[in-house]
DNA sequence: ACCTGAACACCGTTCAAGT
DNA sequence: ACCTGAACACCGTTCAAGT
């Protein structure tokens, strides 16, 4: 018999910053964003609550801290070949994104609570760093590189927000209710609107049902790179 | 001298789920997210916290219930001429919900905080609906519907999430700076970042530092209908 | 320098008791 | 049927005290 069946939690490291925002991460995912407290936090990591102040001057800073740790690796793209089209690498740092707020459904949330927050951490420039840099290498004129990025990184945000609502949506029904089933419940309520007040969301209530969210999404990055091309053509 | 410096709070009218969620947004315009209380607001309404659970479930309904109010007023345009362009109209829901994300700061979180529940409320299908009559009149092939206007809410959920964010900013600032001060601050931000990892964003910190976010969300909204077009013309 | 954990000032929510 | 307000079970955060 083990002299307690508490875990030792890794032989006791010190405490740092990363540990703690790695455990915070991990209680996201797990609990979700009403079960990260200090408490909680505190018992995985083997310490006290007041530790953590030590090393995050709060919980506004370790939600930061958390979503741009995620956001960092969901926006870095390995250079799988330099062949690559700009559009390739739009899609590959959109769709980054969009499964990164699968695996975590808090992510979306925390986005847009973020960004209404100053100074805008490193999450935005991240972002939009990774998509202007194929903007530019799209050809798009330099003086509308701002508008094409931001209307791109526009789209990308709302869109994961969407997706995330998906995801929780589907876990909020029952753990074993896939993908397919939410999408028939929210079908369904949609065809059940006021016939007066709704008649064209009525009428799409079948594409909902049989929309994968990927291919959807990926349709959006499509429509927007088209209206990019469009308003803003290569060359001088 | 007035029996007690208390406001009436006009004659003591019943409490009521509308009179709830009115004072429930007034509430989040003027103390923010983290003011509204139940304790807040009950003493706003004259009455005990208790009070307000006969007509509301809980917290989550209060919010849902007032970002459902007030995206009701903000979509629904009304019919200033049956001359206006499908465009025009699909602008005219854009700002709409673009301007109340600057009087309600609050609601770019709510929306994507409430798109992650199930079900979704009747903030989705509004927005979707005002979108999809125009995406219609358009004309729109009609298995291409879905994805046109769930393409152009997206961006615009997510460019107004970017608003809400300007706006929270400046004021966070300081209440007497404006705007262009709090863009200021962001530009200069962008242009002290790493040059070997941000050299995309400091070449459009210019561009950032100087630009209209009224025109440039409708620039971004003409991408996405340019895209419309290109991608799904009119007709058969 | 870093950690502990009790204590403080709050929350949302419940519920017996009133009218 | 509707309201009251004390009480409960939590929070985030602080801080004297330890090592």
């Amino acid at each position: 018999m083990t002299p307690r069946s508490r875990r030792p939690e890794r032989r006791q490291e010190p405490l740092s910053r990363e540990r703690i925002v790695g455990a915070a991460v991990e209680l996201l995912d797990t609990v979700g964003e009403r079960g990260l407290t200090f408490r909680a936090l505190a018992e995985r990591l083997a310490t006290g609550p007041g530790a953590i102040y030590w090393h995050i001057t709060g919980k506004a800073e370790l939600l930061t801290a958390a979503t741009d740790a995620v956001v960092a690796t969901a926006v870095t793209v390995e250079p799988t070949g330099s062949t690559d089209s700009p559009q390739d690498a739009i899609r590959a740092v959109a769709l980054g994104l969009f499964d990164a707020t699968e695996t975590h459904p808090w992510l979306a949330t925390q986005l847009a609570t973020q960004l209404s927050r100053t100074p805008w951490g490193s999450v935005t420039p991240r972002i939009f760093e990774s998509l202007g840099r194929q903007v530019r290498a799209l050809g798009v004129p330099e003086d509308s590189w701002f508008t094409a990025s931001s209307a791109l990184m526009h789209y990308i945000l709302g869109a994961s927000g969407q997706n995330a609502a998906n995801t929780a949506g589907a876990d909020a029904l029952g753990p074993d209710v896939d993908r397919a089933e939410f999408l028939d419940t929210v079908s369904t309520a949609w065809e059940g609107l006021d016939p007066d007040d709704y008649p064209f969301t009525r009428a799409v209530a079948d594409q909902a049902r049989d929309h994968d969210d990927r291919e959807q999404f990926l349709a959006g990055i499509a429509l927007v790179l088209a209206g990019i091309t469009a308003l803003h053509p290569p060359g001088r």
